[in-house]
RNA sequence: GGGCUUGUAGAUCAGUGGUAGAUCGCCGCCUUCGCAAGGCGGAGGCCACGGGUUCGAAUCCCGUCAAGUCCA
């Protein structure tokens, strides 16, 4: 816990404020107003701004966000523009939850300096936490925007902290025409991701508008201060976090019942127009009871809260009956929610996501189907895509408009892909609850889970397509923890080794064609990796693989097998060479690149982004690289995109391709400041993954401009050519893309036409009618199994004369037991089967070891069974087999015995 | 990144070591003035692909490819 001096500002001091705790939670707080005993915080405090806003204005969200960013520029800060809600500069979240996670790792860490400093921004974030709670509670949302000031501050320079942070905020809420006596500032030690440090929460009328957070503690094991039982200790920068909810301040000029009403009026007037619902908050007593439901909703946690008891409390306060309320009621919350979805829809397909069954494509996957079952259940039926249109219209990106036709093709696809899946799972839960209404049994919960976890199907659709068939389920209320606690949580531990200290020069960046060097061994690490003053040698990063080379001195050669860099430094793994003495520190060497590796490796890198480039011409913008591997021969690059690449936007791709490697363009590559190059060129320069550090290497490749420190060739067309050799669906929603270049894609082209050239040499055609000769063949072949089958059949029907002829009869069975030369097994199946149907007991045999018995009727009544005649007689063949009572097969390696084999099962036949 | 599931006739699926099946659809015949329905007959299967185990694999094991789904 932070200590009361941590919040005793002189702004406090100096405005009259007065530290008080709360008689209900027992939290402390400052109030002007010398009366107040709780800290605002519902449910110390009720919701007192339905009905009477906090503000003197109304303010529409683009009023009220020009409002707060032109404050605080007007008050020394720069205006930023917001960031994508897909984080794809961070590997530990896949959306943007909050405007500080615009400046994680490395602003807050003080690797890089911030794009500027105090700067102000409203950045759009999306949570899908509380999903459950969107539309019922009157407050949740999945999409928000978060208004901030951020001030970045270090030892050396502090812009502000505390005292102005709390000056400016309480500035701005009695500029908007707050009353003064109504804000509480109630304290709370805030942490999350690793830092730390004491916060104070804004409320006005029980409803919590900002959060402001002095962020001076990062995460050490053993440090000095405790915090919700972790342990902190001070950074050597302190940050100014701050998060002022853009929706609440517009509800809280509002004042209406939910938040919804507030922020989008217009579209929560046409969904309920198009479900034909009515909406009219003018009606006092149905805005009463919205106004009841958002109050009491503000007061409790939905998880901790049943739904049916909180209608049951508010139909009481209201004095309306609880079926009453939820007709009423229910409706609306659907038409809030799909209001809600289709605008975090909107962020997400605007900002490229593109659905999938992984990562971030999943999270909006999510979202649409529970539209999509939202739209279903208020039996809207126009398609989604036309929703979220709406959602985008409304909203100032000219280039999502422009997107619109990808997003709706994408939607359009994701609905239809729904409809397959819920269509095969209906046939699944009547296959399911079939089976079950025989045993008279409920469908277990197993199976409940199995057809959620499994095929996606929602227990509540399962239930309701099993009762119509008259099936029972097992569907207890926590279903859904259920099905995660079936899951275990497989942590990963990874060991990240300390960076070394020390700095290798980087040469290779300065002189790409240079292949000898001279260096200087700073150390030998702990393996025995060398590690020198400067290299020519690319250490393995960036999905390329390392150089190899050679390092020699006085004469004595030593191979370098891998390089790696840690930290600063780069490490040359040397091979155990016999007899070599080691290298010392100090020691200087002649190093040299093994260029023939590192071209082939420069060649595949700068192919790379040429094809990805193309992709992005032929396929749409929405492609983004989701990862990328060269070696020598090969690389793979995958993109996103929301269907299969056909054969077609394959080749146009490797034309495309192929056509900037003929345009001979330069690579223009440059280190610039991280901060100049996004300004420049935007995120699209984080392709790869987001380097660290201040200065980044943005590398030019014709219109392809993206963040990158891997080897490049100097001229497009030292590539001399791109073969792309296959493509592969990784994921849903990510396509690989595999090809060769330069020499690779020479020889790959080779293999092609040695593979093409062999298979047409078997044939003995020209390879040009290959597929038409390989389709007749196939044909023919197909006809001819078809020949032999029946040629079998009534080789089979003309052996049965001869057959029954030899037939003997003992105890009044007809037994044959005969020799067929080499048949197979089908003609002897087929045989045997004719004689039983004579009725006869048959044995039949052939010289390639195989066996088949079959018993007529009269055997079977006396219970001779083909299996028990096939054991005995295969024994004897040293092998087995097996079979039903009427007709059994089997063998063995030694057929040469086939005479014992049929004495033996001859003897079986007795019974 | 992890888990689970599925590839069998044009479609939907059954078959889980022993001669590849059903229903719908398709074709032909019967019935009818004609159509639908009905009756009889028929065509249509490298059981996704490649290995392995076995006397024998659609079935068991390994790999590849394709697809579905839940989670982080």
């Amino acid at each position: 816990m932070f200590s009361e001096d941590e919040y005793r500002l002189d702004f406090f001091v100096d405005e009259g404020f007065q530290r008080k705790k709360c008689e209900k939670c027992g939290k402390f707080f400052w109030t002007r107003n010398g009366e107040r005993k709780t800290c605002g915080d519902p449910p110390c405090d009720p919701y007192t701004f339905i009905g009477s806003p906090i503000f003197k204005r109304k303010h529409t969200i683009d009023e009220m966000r020009e409002h707060y960013l032109n404050f605080f520029e007007s008050r020394g800060h720069a205006r930023i523009k917001r960031y994508p809600v897909v984080a794809r500069w961070r590997d530990d979240i896949y959306l943007t939850i909050a405007s500080i996670a615009d400046f994680q790792p490395f602003v807050t860490s003080g690797q890089v300096p911030p794009p500027a400093n105090p700067l102000t921004i409203s950045q759009p974030c999306i949570r899908l936490d509380d999903l459950d709670s969107v539309g019922r509670s009157g407050r949740h949302l999945t999409t928000f925007e978060m208004m901030a000031h951020h001030v970045f501050n270090t030892r050396e320079k502090e812009h502000y902290w505390k005292d102005r942070t709390v000056a400016l905020c309480d500035e701005l809420l009695l500029g908007l025409g707050m009353d003064p006596l109504a804000v509480t500032y109630k304290e709370n030690p805030w942490a999350g991701g690793g830092n730390a440090g004491p916060s104070v929460e804004v409320m006005i009328g029980g409803l919590e508008l900002a959060t402001l957070v002095f962020m001076d503690l990062k995460a050490v094991p053993n440090g000095s201060i405790q915090i919700k039982g972790e342990a902190y200790e001070k950074m050597n920068n302190y940050i100014v976090d701050t998060g002022y909810g853009l929706e609440r301040f517009v509800w809280a000029s509002t004042g209406s019942p939910t938040i919804y009403d507030a922020i989008f009026p217009d579209l929560v007037r046409r969904v309920a127009d198009l479900a034909g619902v009515e909406h009219n908050l003018k009606d006092a007593e149905y805005a009463e009871i919205f106004a009841q439901n958002a109050r009491l909703a503000g007061m409790v946690d939905l998880d901790e809260y049943s739904m049916e008891d909180l209608r049951k409390k508010i139909a009481g306060n209201i004095g309306i009956s609880p079926e009453k309320l939820s007709k009423t009621i229910e409706p609306m919350e659907r038409i809030y929610a799909v209001v809600d979805h289709t605008r975090c829809l909107a962020y997400m397909l605007g900002d490229g996501i593109i659905p999938s069954n992984v990562k971030a494509g999943y999270l909006s996957r999510l979202v649409i189907r529970r539209t999509l079952r939202l739209m279903k259940e208020l039996d809207l039926t126009m398609p989604l895509a036309e929703l979220v249109q709406m959602q985008i219209q409304r909203l100032d990106y000219p280039d999502w408009q422009e997107r619109f036709v990808t997003i709706k093709e994408i939607l359009d696809q994701e609905e239809q892909k729904y409809a397959e899946t819920l269509e095969k799972g209906k046939r699944l839960v009547r296959k399911t609850a079939e089976s079950y209404l025989q045993k008279k049994l409920p469908i277990p919960l197993e199976e409940m889970i199995s057809l959620y976890d499994t095929h996606g199907i929602p227990p509540e659709i399962a239930r309701e397509s099993a009762e119509e068939l008259g099936a029972a389920v097992v569907l207890p209320d926590n279903f859904y923890s259920l099905v995660a606690k079936k899951r275990i949580r497989a942590e990963k531990e990874e060991a990240a080794a300390a960076p070394r200290p020390g700095k290798t020069e980087l040469l290779f960046y300065g002189h790409p064609n240079d292949w000898v060097f001279s260096a200087q061994v700073l150390d030998i690490a702990e393996d025995g990796s060398v590690i020198l003053d400067r290299t020519l040698l690319y250490p393995e990063g960036g999905g390329q693989p390392c150089d190899h080379g050679t390092l020699e001195k006085d004469g004595q050669v030593y191979s370098v097998v891998d390089v790696q860099k840690s930290g600063e430094v780069v490490l040359h793994k040397l091979a155990r060479a016999a007899g070599l003495p080691e290298l010392q520190k100090g020691d200087w060497v002649d190093g040299k690149v093994d260029m023939r590796r590192r071209m082939a490796h420069a060649r595949h890198h700068t192919a790379t982004h040429l094809v990805h480039d193309s992709a992005k011409r032929v396929l749409g913008k929405h492609v983004w690289q989701a990862g990328a591997q060269k070696s020598e021969d090969r690389a793979r690059l995958d993109i996103s995109h929301y269907k299969r690449i056909t054969d077609g936007e394959l080749k146009a791709i490797e034309l495309e391709a192929n056509r900037r490697v003929m345009e001979m363009q330069p690579v223009d590559t440059q280190f610039l400041p991280r901060t100049e190059a996004e300004k420049l060129f935007g995120f699209e320069l984080y392709q790869g993954g987001v380097p660290p550090g201040d200065q980044i290497r943005v590398v030019r490749v014709g219109s392809d401009i993206e963040a990158c420190a891997g080897t490049h060739v100097t001229n497009t067309g030292m590539i001399g050519a791109i073969k792309i050799l296959r493509s592969e669906r990784i994921q849903d929603g990510v396509e690989r893309i595999e090809f060769a270049a330069g020499e690779a894609a020479v020889r790959a082209g080779q293999e092609r036409d040695d593979l093409l050239s062999g298979a047409a040499d078997v044939l003995r055609v020209p390879a040009e009618q290959l597929a038409k000769t390989a389709s007749r063949f196939f044909e023919e072949w197909k006809g001819q199994q078809k020949e032999i089958e029946r040629l079998k059949e009534d080789l089979a029907k003309a052996r049965l004369k001869t057959l029954i002829a030899e037939a003997e009869t003992v105890d009044g069975l007809r037994i044959v037991v005969q020799k067929m030369g080499n048949a197979d097994i089908d003609e002897l199946l087929k045989a045997a089967a004719l004689l039983a149907e004579q009725d006869c007991i048959a044995l039949l045999g052939s010289e390639t070891g195989k066996l088949v018995s079959a018993v007529g009727q009269s055997g079977l009544a006396k219970g001779i069974k083909a299996g028990s005649i096939i054991r005995v007689a295969a024994r004897a063949l040293g092998g087995g087999g097996g079979g039903r009572p009427e007709l059994a097969q089997g063998g063995g390696p030694n057929a040469g015995k086939l005479d014992e084999a049929l004495k033996a099962g001859r003897e079986a036949m007795r019974g």
